[in-house]
DNA sequence: TTATAAAGCAAACGGTCGTTTGTTTTGTTT
DNA sequence: AAACAAAACAAACGACCGTTTGCTTTATAA
């Protein structure tokens, strides 16, 4: 059989374009990030990148979307470890805020960089967005509350308390994310024993 | 005595102006909007807002300013109502909530927009919110919690969640910033009695 | 070893950015 | 009505923006 595509050169530079992207969007933002800064970053010459990406907000899609598949991982690796469904929700939170917080910059991206700051990518990170909100809501499902207890106020609680935490959260010694999401699911579980 | 100081025109626009860079601020970011955005809204030219403000930057200050002072005020009062500690918080709660979500533009800019992506003007963004943030505390600090409760994890937690509600809050019939404050405080709440 | 496509360079395009400068209009005070 | 300052206009500055185009380098497959 005729062998008509290639495969990637070995010295492919798209993972550290990818990267730099990454670093700059969460520190600077979408806007105040340039190419030329992206560029720079990745020590090549702004047109170059544009080999890779047809625009400036697909490179954010591409860094969005690993954002969005190293928390699903995480989160759906430490979940499966347990079957109590108090334990599953907890491991995801504890995932879910170290994914944040110490996996780096495409995770924070994806928090930090809100849909409707790029219109024309807007539907795209909302898309990547609604199967990790739905895996929580699974998990929230799953618990056993009392009746009077409405889940969607739940998830959206401690989801909401966890992805602010980027706007505070300093890491020191008694200071850890598995730590803090830790506090804050006993903060909620006590009260919804049945 | 002489009078050397000459009072403001009664035509000034000033308010005006901030108006929309408060909107505008909200609705694309800091980054996103651009001066001549905000004369255009305004029915201004651009240069003309260089008579009100010496830079871009300035112009952010003034309407964070503007929106940390409508929250507090609002909270004030609100607490101001209430003796007990639990309903204290909870009018706070409802308070912040109204302001960020139904007060309008100003308020929703200052948790919008975040200090870092104003390196100029980071300082003094972080100092306006901080006397604000002391107000919480307080009204935490007055609870009656059990002595294993870590109260500043406590406020992270409640203020994480009612800011983060911008992401997601659509204002409908039986889904108002009232409902959605006092339901994460009953979450909260009933673990905490004594 | 040579053909080929992947990857990046070099240079520029039109447009927009924040801001400045000099001038003009206009409300108020005397 | 004359004087004056508040407020806005008119026009431009250099810098930077996202992007395009044509050309060169280079790793790999045949």
């Amino acid at each position: 059989m005729a062998q008509t595509l290639r495969l990637p050169r070995s010295d492919n530079r798209l993972p550290q374009i990818l990267d730099e992207a990454a670093r700059l969007f969460r520190e600077k933002g979408y806007a105040a990030t340039s190419m030329r800064d992206i560029a720079a970053a990745a020590d090549m010459l702004p047109g170059s990148l544009y080999y890779h990406f047809a625009a400036k907000e697909d490179l954010l899609v591409a860094v969005y979307q690993e954002g969005v598949r190293l928390i699903t991982d995480k989160v759906r690796a430490a979940v499966a470890r347990h079957v109590e469904p108090w334990q599953r929700l907890e491991a995801a939170a504890v995932a879910h805020l170290e994914a944040l917080l110490k996996t780096g910059d495409y995770a924070l991206v994806v928090i930090r960089v809100l849909p409707q700051d790029v219109p024309k990518a807007a539907a795209r990170l909302v898309k990547l967005r609604d199967g990790y909100d739905r895996l929580f809501a699974e998990l929230v499902a799953a618990l056993p509350l009392p009746p009077e207890t409405d889940r969607q106020t739940f998830r959206l609680l401690l989801l909401g308390a966890l992805n602010w935490s980027q706007h505070w959260f300093r890491e020191d010694g008694r200071n850890t994310p598995r730590g803090i999401a830790r506090s804050f699911l006993r903060l909620l579980r006590e009260a919804q024993k049945t």
